[in-house]
DNA sequence: ACAGCTTACTTGAACTCTCAAGTATCTGGA
DNA sequence: TCCAGATACTTGAGAGTTCAAGTAAGCTGT
């Protein structure tokens, strides 16, 4: 039989700290992205992503894993923005198994004018909090948290 | 007309760490809830804080506060887990727009049931790889991060 | 060459969340 | 008193996410 370690006062504190920070600060961006260009944030990533690529396009599973989404969910999210004309998929003639998602000139066009308001609004909510020393931990233990492999 | 202050490589660096991070860890944990005890960590928080409220019950609204939701959110929420029967309203006699959510023993059970896993999983993706120095410099500067006022 | 596994992606249904609108109740001032 | 506005909460519709299952295409070993 397994005893369950359970959290002290200090690992409380600790734990709900965090987990309220992060929430508070993606809901706010999501709340504004959503206001202010009418996507979530998800697509936003989805969008920056491939507008960093080569030729603005990349395999689906590639954008799935660069945006940090279950291929179901690139999918359904790709579909959306397909309607919207700001995405064009491309079947992949080598691999036909495969698809290129594809960012539009109006999916640049729409991402171009959502960003300039999104960077704000993460200075606001992130950046102009947090002194060059606190960043910089956040940096390090974030990056801890994001190295163990997943099982 | 208002110059975009755009981030800087350390900072996009930083930026993304952070939201990475913290969308992994909860998404981690939301898996683990509703794989093992079929319930998404929304309503687990509901529990937790019934739980620990004077006679296992709260306000809508206070209990809204508590977990961070919107009261709409929490209203569906509370609907579903009154159909589990694990929660339970009561209208207020003072105040007729106040009704009281109140955990009954079958959702104190369910909380029981779900916490050694959810806590041990806490463990695993969380305090399990941070040292003390850098999770009280974490618990900092989130506390910074949920100071600022919200507008 | 071809049966069976793997890979890449899609689909559908169930569920949660959001936003806006709606209901009921209370409160403060004319 | 009474009504206009505030408060507490609910409801419904639309949208995104998840999970499991489904399709299609490539690979592998015999």
């Amino acid at each position: 039989m397994i005893v369950t370690r359970w959290l002290d006062d200090d690992e409380q504190r600790a734990w709900r700290a965090f987990l309220t920070a992060s929430q508070l600060v993606q809901e706010e961006l999501d709340r504004q992205l959503q206001r202010d260009s009418g996507m979530p944030h998800a697509y936003y990533a989805v969008l920056v992503k491939l507008s960093e690529a080569p030729d603005r396009m990349l395999r689906m599973s590639e954008l799935a894993a660069e945006v940090n989404s279950s291929q179901s969910r690139l999918s359904h999210a790709v579909a959306r923005l397909e309607e919207r004309g700001w995405v064009r998929r491309e079947r992949c003639a080598a691999d036909k198994r495969v698809s290129w998602a594809v960012l539009t000139d109006e999916g640049f066009a729409a991402l171009a004018a959502a960003a300039p308001g999104h960077v704000e609004a993460v200075r606001q909510s992130f950046f102009d909090l947090l002194d060059p020393e606190q960043l910089h931990r956040l940096t390090e233990i974030c990056a801890v948290l994001l190295k163990r492999t997943a099982p």
